[in-house]
Parts: structure tokens; sequence; C-alpha cells
DNA sequence: GCCCTTGAATAAGTCAGATCTTTCGGCCTA
DNA sequence: TAGGCCGAAAGATCTGACTTATTCAAGGGC
């Protein structure tokens, strides 16, 4: 007979997503994953597949199939005759979307926030720009009317709508810049930005600035002007940028 | 007795690493995922366990385990009862490196060329501007020294090792920016510009312009000038960028 | 005739244990 | 002391049986 697992050996808690979902593989990776990322798991230490066996209890299969995901993220290093090797944070694959969940989930978020917001204000601006030559008219009309509706929603206070927009504002930007890495990184602030109002560590009282900004965005894509583009993006960016450091540094300052 | 792996089925070379390496595992997902990524397996077909065992003369194991990391990669899915699905090019995980490499190794080669080029040109610029303020005076002064053999080199006509420098410059700016997505970026950077120079598709006589503008990054830098740093970056990403489009434009415009 | 329930078939998921291969460390010889 | 031999350790791979979820279709109820 077997037996089933039980999930509470090491105190760590699992990531956000919702109640411990199916598949034993799933949960296992979750588990580790987590573990490393929160430095329950040391870079440096040794583990050997028995002893995880016996751990989670189950099957070798599953964990040789935990382990070979995890060493595809830079996570771990398995040598014959020493056991699995866990590797320092320099080696991970940080732009990995399970990577970045599984940080925000840990002691890190707060250095793991900062660096994705320092990316996308690097990113969108160049997007927005290189948006301008290539967006449709079509695309650019969907644009002003998607930042119409963030002024509605900021006006009527609806929040959970408002975060929705702004996502899907900036999702199109990067998508209209014509590079999939651009759109690619957008999952992952999407993710940050949920999970920002997730976690309850957004105010955002979205104010009249923000709002006239995004107009400007689109307007300026409507009229092809990357370079006008450019700079209401930068302006967005760092008033986002402005926004999250007083929040980490009232956090963790 | 185990019949020996022949290697030969599909049509398809394994990427670049060199000679065929050692495990069973890799050379399976190498072989997977540069049919994937190659169009020979298509978006929406479906394999099953059993065939690919057949194919590549390997165990269930081996196969599982490839499945999994391919799943992690967002190549494929599993479904109960239905098989291994292929995935449309939009799931995939576009920054992982071994992602990179297989796609610099298929047919959209120029694709992602441009791609990364592009989010280089946004991102350089920008940690260029944030190293100014984080940067210590020995790892500017470093910098200003590479500056100065990226020059002689360039006078030497010393082809290997300007691209050395070239990278280890900018390897050393990002790293400065104190931001470790921009570090992880720089790796992938430097496997393309690697790539790039074995695939002989730089032919780079690397000129003044672009040997004055690194001084002039190394100096701002030393001078805490976060601005002119950026400005400099922002021109020598241009002349990067030109000097791939022509070259992209005669290979596959 | 249409919709829902039910059951069988299918393919992945998991398990258990055996065997192979590589590598490390100690020991032996020159 | 240096270099090579041998055995143990731990991952790598193989095998085949069993479990479980999903899908599809047949059959019954409305």
């Amino acid at each position: 007979m077997i037996q089933r697992v039980d999930q509470s050996s090491p105190g760590v808690a699992p990531a956000q997503s919702g109640p411990t979902e199916a598949g034993l593989h799933a949960r296992v990776l979750d588990h580790l994953g987590t573990a490393v990322c929160g430095g329950d798991l040391a870079a440096g230490s040794v583990l050997n597949i028995d002893e995880l066996v016996d751990r989670y209890a189950v099957s070798r299969s599953v964990i040789r199939e935990v382990l070979r995901v995890l060493a595809s993220m830079g996570f771990i290093e398995t040598r014959r005759r020493v056991g699995v090797l866990i590797r320092p944070a320099e080696a991970w694959n940080v732009f990995d979307p399970q990577v970045i969940r599984w940080r925000l989930a840990s002691a890190g978020r707060m250095a793991q926030l900062r660096s994705i917001t320092e990316l996308r204000t690097a990113i969108e601006p160049h997007a927005a720009w290189l948006a301008a030559s290539r967006i449709s008219p079509d695309e650019a009309s969907d644009l002003v009317g998607i930042a119409a509706k963030m002024w509605a929603a900021g006006e009527a206070a609806d929040e959970a709508r408002f975060l929705r927009l702004d996502i899907e504002f900036h999702r199109r930007v990067l998508a209209a810049s014509g590079n999939e890495m651009f759109v690619k990184l957008q999952e992952l602030v999407a993710e940050v930005l949920t999970g920002r109002h997730h976690y309850h560590l957004m105010p955002h009282h979205p104010d009249q600035q923000a709002l006239h900004l995004h107009a400007e965005v689109a307007q300026a894509l409507q009229h092809r002007d990357g370079e006008r583009a450019r700079r209401a993006m930068v302006q967005i960016m760092e008033q986002a940028f402005d926004e999250m450091k007083s929040m980490w540094e009232q956090t963790a300052g």
C-alpha cells in the first residue's frame, strides 16, 4: 500500500498558486523550488535522490523528473557519486515565470520586485517607440479606447477593473512592438502586478497624472510619433518606479 | 541486451553544442527541442510516449524526464487520454538560454537575433544609467582599462580578442547596474555574439566610432554621470543595431 | 429527436526494484 | 611520493506492472 504524502516536513510555505493543485510532480517541484528560492536549501548543500524519495514519500520517477526540471532552471546540478548539488542564485534562470513566482513568494520578494520594475522601466519606453512604427490603425484606436476606460475606472475608484485595464494596456503596447520577447516579459510583469494587488502591496490610488500619460501614449502611437510615445512611457515608468520605491522603503527599508 | 541509440531518424540537425555530449537525456532533449523550434513538430501535433520510446530507443524514464523539461519550457503540454501536445511559439519561454540556443540554430535565427538585439538596445542604456550611481571606483577604473584594451585589439585587428573584451565590457556594465536580471540577460547576449562570430555572421571591423563610445561610457561612469553614460550607450546600441540590420537584410531580406 | 448518464478504452501518471555506468577515495606498487 | 588499480557509492537507465483521469460513444430517459 502506498503512503500518501503528508507534506509538512520543511517549514516552507508553498507558492501562491491556490490549494495544492493536482499532481505529485507539481507539488514536489513547487516545494523544492520554494525551498531553494527561500534559502532553506543553501547553495552548496548536497541532497541525494533516496533521501528525497523518503522525505516526500514518492517514487524515484517523480523525484527524477522534478530534478531534471530544477536542473534546467539552474537550481541544481547532479553529479555521480556525489548527489544533488544546490547551485547559487547567480545560476538561476531568473526569467523563468515559475522562478519569478517562487521568488515573489519568498523573502527575496522585494529584490524581485525591484529587478522586474527596473527591467520594465528599461523596456517599455523602447517598446512604445518601436510600436509607433509598427502598430496598425485599429490597434492604436483600441489603445485610445482602453486609456479612456482606464480613466472611467479611475473615476469610479474600481481598483480591480483598473488593474485589468492597466495590464491590458501595457500588454498591447508591448505586443504592438512586434517583439515576442517583450510580450513574454509582459506576462511576467502582469504576474507581478497581480501579485502586488493580491498581497495588498498596492495602495494604488490611480492619479490624474498617470491617467493622462496613458492617454498620451495612445495618442502618440495613433499619430505614429515614436519619440512622443517614448517620452510619455518614460514618465509612466518613473511614476510607477517611485510608487514602488516608496513602498519597499517602508516595508524593507 | 540494450540496443544503442542510432540517432538518425528525423532529418534535424542537433544544436551547436559540440559533438553529441554524454547523456541520453541531453541528446533526446536537444533533438526534440530543435525539432520544435525548427517547426518540424508543428504546433498542435500530438505525440505519445510509447512512440517516442520507439523512435529514440530509450526507456520511458528518459522520455518522461525530457517531456517534463520541455513542458517547463512551454514547448509541450501532456494530457491524459490524448498524448503530448506541441504548443505554439507564443507559449515558449523565450528567455530560457537553451531555447535561445535552439532558436539560433533553427530557421528562426534572424528573428531571434533581432529580438535579442532590440532587447539589448532597450536594456543597456538604462543599465549604464543605473550603473553610474552604483558602480564602485575600482569597477569604473577596470572599465576604463577594458575600453583601452579594446582600442588596442582594434588596432591590432585581433577579432577574437576584441570580441572577448567587448563581451566583458558589456557584462561588467550590466553587473554594475546591480540588477541580477540584467546580468543574466548579458549571458544571453554573449551567447548571441559568440554565435554570430561562430556562424561568421559578423564582419565586424571595429570602427573608431564604436571604440570611442565605449571609452566614453567608461569615463562617464567614472565621473558618475548617468545621463552621459546612457547617451553614449544608446549610440553604441544604435550602431550595433544598424550593423545587424544591414546583415539580416542581405541574408533574409 | 435531443440531452444526460454511464461505462469502456486509452494514454499518461506512478510505483518498485533491478542493472549499468561513472566517479571518487583509498590502497598498492614502483 | 607519484601514478595507477580496485571497490564502493550514487546517479542513470531499464523494465513491467498498476493507478487514475479523460474522452468518446453507446444506451437510456425526457
